[in-house]
DNA sequence: TATTAAAGAATGAATGTTCATTCCGAAATT
DNA sequence: AATTTCGGAATGAACATTCATTCTTTAATA
């Protein structure tokens, strides 16, 4: 059977990704996790407690995917459209999690102790755009410039596509990631 | 005196834009309002229809403020720069209504009904777009992905220049608004 | 048997909303 | 001009409800 700290995990994503921090109280949590209300509190301080672990748990598994092929014999190029596309695919793939991991990061739970976790877990992709910079591959611009032209353009592209606002079929994503690479490329 | 249908929203934005929505309660408002708790309800059908008139309202703002200084004598590039400077000066200049309208986008409030609204207010760019695309000078792209690569970085960049997370001087808006403009032109 | 884990009812604080009442300026009446 | 009447804007205490958290009891485990 399932462990309970897991299950409390998956059903908060779930209910909060559907129904915001608002419209999640722990009793629906303890429900849809199938766990006593007070359970809840033998592996979370609190509310808040978990909401931040739930972020931080994502957040780390979000960044391991990124490099997941990542591969030095490639051209920066190549690199840069494997990290990219990884990124959008999973983005799609799992849109309650970017669902919740965007509302975290736009509440006021998202405060600078955060700042911290980000530098730790993307730090394998922040020396790799420093070494692109570096060999005069990509522009030379401040590095979180260059995150925020990377990340945010994918997330917010994979999230208009589970909105069904576009669809991010497979030529789209080809035209988008190319998009994103003439932004950096010197 | 300042009418305080104003006076209710002013409280909303500040309330919320630095303590969440789940952080403000109807109380608080009235009281920074200045106005009895009840009062807010002869203005505002429940806390929701109050979110959603703010955002509405914000969103309008920020789609005039857009086109302020639109000129068909310039060139494409011209008129885009023009354009996504406007936003970004906006978005550093107004942290708390950015702080709010990225926390309602992302939030369930902000449902399909929303999109109406944006197409309505947002129709001029979109023509700037379109007859760009038409005359060549920018990618053959569907619009949305356009509208992604242009407005997401420039929020997301304002909202980390709010952080402290980076600095946005006058030197990092012109870098940013060339990457953007590369990401983009044919 | 002793210890830990789990459950879910109980608790008290906080919340959104309502509503009976007050207040205030303008119109009507004297 | 002075007084009364009137309408609706404003109020804030009161209400039912919901919520996060705690507590007591029960079950599992060693």
């Amino acid at each position: 059977m399932k462990d309970k700290r897991t299950a409390i995990l998956e059903a908060t994503l779930k209910l909060i990704s559907e129904r915001g921090f608002h419209g999640t109280s722990m009793q629906m949590v303890a429900d849809i996790a199938k766990v006593g209300a007070g359970t809840i509190y033998r592996y979370f301080e609190n509310k808040e407690d978990l909401l931040s672990k739930l972020y931080v748990e994502l957040k780390i598994e979000f960044s391991e995917v990124l490099l997941a092929n990542y591969d030095s014999t490639l051209s920066f190029r190549g690199r840069f459209h494997n990290l990219w596309k990884n990124m959008v695919h999973y983005s799609i793939d799992n849109p309650q999690k970017t669902a919740y991991m965007e509302q975290y990061t736009n509440s006021p739970f998202c405060d600078h102790t955060m700042e911290e976790i980000h530098k730790k877990y993307f730090s394998k992709v922040a020396n790799f755009i420093n070494e692109a910079i570096t060999q005069e591959v990509i522009k030379d611009v401040p590095i979180d410039i260059i995150a925020i032209f990377t990340f945010e353009t994918a997330v917010a592209l994979a999230k208009k596509h589970s909105n069904g606002m576009i669809n991010l079929n497979d030529e789209n994503i080809e035209i988008a990631v190319n998009m994103c690479w003439d932004a950096l490329k010197k």
